[in-house]
DNA sequence: ACTCCTCAGTTTGCATGCAATTCTAGCCAT
DNA sequence: ATGGCTAGAATTGCATGCAAACTGAGGAGT
């Protein structure tokens, strides 16, 4: 289950992964805005590949949900609609709650340790108010606790819906309050982790999901979802 | 939402989505077993299509799990070993205690009624000790609740991971006691459901989906795991 | 002026060709 | 006989060609 360090990444990877992966960073970056037209010629040209590999990127990106397919006129970045990521963030929420009941009673306490180095490296984060820094750590945690809930469909299905999310991240301009206590639940649900209490973790995670959800929704009514060109 | 009944089905299907979903309908229907070597050439021929469509078709269903693609030497159909399974069958009871939720507070009572009238239809075939029958409509209440949960990203989500399950159902050799039972569940998610009781309707599916696991993994403990060529 | 049509340019969808990799079988050395 | 090596066949990965679909600019008709 745990291929993390195998020993021979000697692997060539195939381009096809290779460009789903850029293309893929490059929409999660917000690189390429949302609504964007991918014209094939054009990334060929960019990425340096051709039109095939290039295809069965879109094909994944597509099934991803991070572009949408139009029949015979090619592909677009697809839009951060407020309906769908708040779908998305219940449906994480699920998730994550189920990965911590399995990491209570899976994980080692070398991997909760691991956990608990993030979640220090966070809090230094936080202090020095280097939200980009805090944001990095913080998914590091959540993504640590859902692999190490030992499912590795879980794992799967999370990182799949993560991406969605992650394009949102750009709005996440927190209250300091809001920050502050994201910070303490995340304090609270590292403590959970560690007394391994099934019932407590799952329903700390839940609502730690449920803020996020609610502090997006509220970021995404401010702002009113920037149309791309 | 809700775009069961388009206006215009006329639109032609691209080719490669069509193998796509020709090639899913083999897989999970049994009719290419678990090991199966998919050759390029052997599959064109047979679906009539070249090799691009049906590469990209490769490159979706490994992403759903349902093949596995090795590097310069092609796709089989993936094994559907029993952890695989059992933590598919715990993330998809996450899934369905969330969706029940929400059908509990989203669905109409007109689309309660539609579930309501599956569930008779299942009652009868379980009646009459139609196995077969009773998997359909068992099949399509789960999915209709899911999908009434009014999250499409919730029932994009479940259904990818059904497909990989609905492989798993022609070991369902289940006893007739676990078959009373899982009917008499059924009735009480669907009264739960009629009264929009959201901690009884997570609590029955949660418990229901932890049975079909347990059921499912002695099931698979007593074949012992049939190899394919 | 406005609408509808036409036709060239562009872009996608699919088929096919070519090189690289893997597989197979047979041979040689031990 | 067994193990390893090698040449040929088969198969995959990627590039490219071609026809169909779309776009949109310009002109005819009202």
């Amino acid at each position: 289950m745990d291929k993390g360090q195998d020993i021979a990444p000697i692997a060539r990877r195939p381009l096809h992964e290779e460009a789903t992966d850029r293309l893929r960073d490059l929409i999660v970056q917000g690189r390429l805005a949302p609504g964007t037209r991918l014209n094939e010629r054009l990334l060929t040209a960019q990425l340096g590949l051709s039109r095939t590999p290039l295809r069965e990127a879109f094909k994944l990106l597509a099934a991803e949900g991070l572009v949408e397919l139009l029949p015979n006129r090619g592909a677009i970045v697809s839009q951060m609609d407020p309906v769908r990521l708040a779908e998305t963030l219940a449906v994480m929420g699920a998730l994550e709650s189920l990965a911590g009941e399995f990491a209570c009673l899976n994980a080692t306490d070398g991997q909760i340790n691991e956990i608990r180095s993030l979640h220090f490296e966070m809090l230094a984060n936080h202090a020095r108010g280097d939200l980009a820094g805090y944001f990095k750590f913080n998914q590091a945690i959540h993504l640590k606790i859902v692999k190490y809930s030992g499912n590795a469909v879980l794992y799967n299905t999370y990182l799949q819906l993560n991406a969605n999310v992650r394009r949102a991240r750009y709005m996440a301009n927190l209250s300091q309050e809001r920050w502050d206590a994201a910070v303490r639940e995340h304090g609270e649900i590292l403590a959970a982790l560690g007394a391994r209490d099934v019932p407590r973790i799952k329903a700390l995670l839940s609502d730690h999901l449920a803020q996020k959800l609610s502090s997006v929704l509220a970021e995404l009514r401010a702002t009113p979802a920037r149309q791309a060109a």
